[in-house]
DNA sequence: GTCTATAGGACGATAGAC
DNA sequence: GTCTATCGTCCTATAGAC
């Protein structure tokens, strides 16, 4: 793989994520990797191709190293306070993830929905499946991991619209107050601690 | 108002849910409506101000009249779960509100953001933040309509990918289910009723 | 209010020199 | 492996007849 794919590979995500798959352009790519647009066709056959590469890079098994080690937490709430922690991290860094995750739920076909499902899902179930099932046997799995992807991934990206909601406060941009907020929801639910 | 500019805007909002701003043309609007491309710039002087008529109209007030009368029941728990149901049902007969929704949040501007927030958060804070601040008043009420948001937007949009993760149930695609999960989820946290 | 026609540009993709 | 040049297609938007 030579250094020239890598740098597309980046700026491909980096666009497709901001921008979606029809929103950018072989040329802007290549504007911004400092090459012409022909040139991305020595390396890739085509813009959906590319696309491809892209998410199969951007998907792949970005839950387990970062997660590792978690089951080495003895007390089950801290366990998850820690989980949670970790994942808003990992939203809020890795933003190409978390966009290309959203773009991918709204226009995937069935294909590539399927091997986001594996990687993403099947991913976080190996890390996290175990802890989950012991600190909540009363749910299904699978719903559960849904409801935690899809508070995690939300509240990072709704600090975007929340400095413009009504009786909105400075401190709902923290990544901190995001994950304290979740992680008493999930344990206590809405009556609190 | 002319009807033709009505099909219009319910035709664009179509599409533009589907396959976003940069994936709609005028031309597949117009044909999609029976009328010529040309035509749309009768009724709307480009693009982007058809989209932004789209949005106003999509976003605007769609949760108040959908859970009007909510206050009404007495029992809180009881409450909250006709509100998860109904937002569930609200989320999941309005495709077009949903995807639109989560498209701006990826894509939309400062501007855009702020009308959103207003619209759809304004709404909703009227129409349940009084019930919420009763029933979770440990919790900070925007923040809780953000993961309440989220967890019924995204747990509707993952119907599509549920189907391919490992340990998949059929019951995970029917409306029911997802609510009565939320519900528990929202009500006592992991540890379940 | 809708049509045909077209301007003017951006797009994806290919050909061929170096 | 990257370039220039170009093809054919699609796009937004406008002009003008009816």
């Amino acid at each position: 793989m030579s250094s020239t794919s890598s740098r597309m590979l980046e700026v491909a995500a980096q666009q497709f994520a901001e921008k979606g798959y029809s929103g950018t352009s072989m040329r802007s790519i290549a504007t911004a990797t400092g090459t012409t647009q022909a040139a991305i066709y020595h390396h890739f056959p085509n813009k959906e191709a590319l696309y491809l590469s892209v998410l199969s890079l951007q998907l792949k098994e970005k839950t387990g190293a970062a997660l590792e080690g978690l089951d080495q937490i003895k007390d089950p709430e801290q366990c998850l306070r820690e989980l949670i922690f970790r994942l808003v991290r990992l939203a809020e860094e890795d933003e190409q993830f978390r966009q290309l995750y959203f773009r991918e739920l709204l226009e995937g076909n069935e294909e590539r929905l399927a091997t986001l499902a594996e990687n993403v899902f099947g991913g976080l179930l190996d890390s996290v499946g175990g802890l989950l099932n012991k600190l909540a046997p009363r749910f299904d799995l699978n719903l559960l991991l849904l409801s935690v992807a899809g508070l995690v991934c939300h509240h990072v990206e709704a600090r975007k619209i929340s400095p413009f909601m009504p009786g909105s406060e400075p401190d709902h941009q923290e990544l901190d107050t995001l994950s304290e907020h979740i992680t008493k929801l999930l344990l206590y639910g809405v009556r609190g601690a």
